[in-house]
DNA sequence: AAGTTAGTGCAACATTGTTGCAAAGTTTAA
DNA sequence: TTAAACTTTGCAACAATGTTGCACTAACTT
């Protein structure tokens, strides 16, 4: 993806995309994974962990990457679809290999329709899956 | 649930009943709620950080109670089923109220089979709703 | 009783996520 | 064009969570 998409994209979600920023979408936009905070620290060994932190939490307010609770202790991000607003019905199930360590995003399985009992009301969800990838298996 | 019937839900388990044990699983039990780590410290003061969190391990290791990772930044701890081995079978979908903090087991909202693409298995599960609960709304 | 094993408390620690603040950079408006 | 206002970044500090090594004690075993 090249910068100038990249640039396009962030405008596009109300996010100026500053130099950090557009290094900090590229790096995991080009990873095509789920990657954490310190994932993405050591990709560029000399931006700061709190200037990292920062672009993925203004990503995440405008809809431009989406976390993952894997429960491997740090939290995942992976970009969103183009016209993801990770509202309730774009949410998908994910995957955490439990021995790679790797979590994916099974785009193709959205999270199934669940009827909560009266009184609940929703708008988020996760759903992982624990187990062993086609790579490591 | 008295310490007796506590003592021998241990021992059926395979975790001998200690003093310390005996307090932790009670003080979940109780609860009637998922708890974490810091909830369980506050309860008794007196009472070890880590000694509980080996307490909770070893009934986890052992099917006395599952995690729930609600994306707090906390595990939450709660009691299985009586004839719970925490399989995919097993397991339920649990609700996070981002209102009270709440996290509460739906044990009647079964997760939902899904069907993985080839070459994926998987023996475990956490399906997470966040939203508000019938007491917060 | 002596030896062995298991459990506990304490302290230390790594990791993760988060914030205050000042310096640098960018935008706006005079 | 310059000054003021606002935004972003780096740095440092920090809280929270989870985890471990180690020594002491308690409990079992023979
Ligand atoms: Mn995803
Ligand atoms: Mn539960
Ligand atoms: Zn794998
Ligand atoms: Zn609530």
């Amino acid at each position: 993806m090249t910068n100038n998409e990249i640039e396009k994209k962030l405008e596009s979600k109300k996010v100026k995309p500053t130099a950090m920023r557009t290094l900090v979408y590229k790096a995991l936009a080009d990873s095509g994974k789920t990657l954490s905070l310190a994932d993405l620290e050591q990709r560029f060994e000399k931006v700061e962990r709190s200037t990292i932190f920062r672009a993925l939490k203004s990503f995440e307010d405008n809809f431009i990457v989406h976390t993952v609770n894997d429960g491997s202790g740090s939290v995942k991000y992976a970009v969103c679809d183009e016209d993801c607003t990770c509202n309730i019905h774009d949410l998908h199930v994910h995957f955490y290999c439990t021995r790679c360590g790797r979590t994916r995003c099974m785009k193709e399985l959205p999270i199934p329709n669940i009827k909560l009992p009266d009184g609940y009301t929703y708008d988020n969800a996760q759903f992982v899956i624990n187990g062993v990838c086609p790579r490591c298996d």
